[in-house]
DNA sequence: GTCTAATAACTAAAAAATTAGTTAAAAAGT
DNA sequence: ACTTTTTAACTAATTTTTTAGTTATTAGAC
């Protein structure tokens, strides 16, 4: 699967966040949620159809109007993302990335600890 | 901090690997390690270059050659970008990534409650 | 010392990514 | 019906990233 860039992971973000979505409605989002300058229509159009092309978007018509949707989970993405990631900065070790994280203190051993029960549990 | 491009972060992982590194080891390792075509001295020269400027080496001069060393370590440069990808993909909760690990069976338990006993150990 | 190979610095070219203009068609509002 | 707004498609322009050519200098081999 292809890497996303920096603007096209944006506009992914954003239609996994609104769901199956039109240019406008992106443009929308981007506006008032996210507080920016109402990018040009053809930007935000030119975008979505190489994500399509990439194969991480597909359309339905309705008249005129294109309704974006994900072929690619934002699971499935994170998956393959996070993978190539424990590959190149921890040796392909998901042990060695959760020390880190705790040594790092994005995470503390009572939570990990209660997680842990919480995960045995099911 | 400025994120990497993915042949900029190709270089940083090599110096990260070697240590201190002249232009020519680091053709030398695509070449041998990589086992990809050497690439010529004048494309490699350029990437450390802007990776000078853009702070994340530095170089010591001896003579005429220059050995590029990092001014950001790998574990700095990881935890920025985990610590962003957290943030973008479990609403930055390294839990839920945890959690994500263990589904995705990247992680098992019995790893998971071990790495917790060494973990308290310490 | 002379020659060869490696080098840094500079520059340019190519490729990829990003942003945006224009047009024609459709939809919505009046 | 007429006007305005929204849209897709196409295209172009800009910016960023990546690759590589050229030149002068240095180091090392002989």
């Amino acid at each position: 699967m292809k890497q996303l860039t920096k603007a096209e992971e944006e506009i992914m973000q954003i239609i996994w966040e609104l769901g199956p979505s039109t240019v406008g409605q992106i443009r929308d989002y981007i506006e008032v949620q996210m507080k920016q300058v109402r990018p040009p229509h053809s930007t935000i159009s030119t975008m979505v159809r190489i994500l399509e092309e990439k194969g991480f978007l597909d359309h339905k018509a309705y008249g005129r109007t294109h309704e974006y949707f994900p072929l690619v989970s934002k699971e499935h993405y994170s998956k393959q993302t996070i993978h190539k990631f424990v590959e190149d900065y921890f040796e392909g070790s998901a042990n060695r990335l959760v020390s880190f994280l705790v040594k790092e203190k994005d995470l503390n051993l009572k939570d990990l600890t209660e997680l842990l029960n919480k995960l045995e549990e099911e």
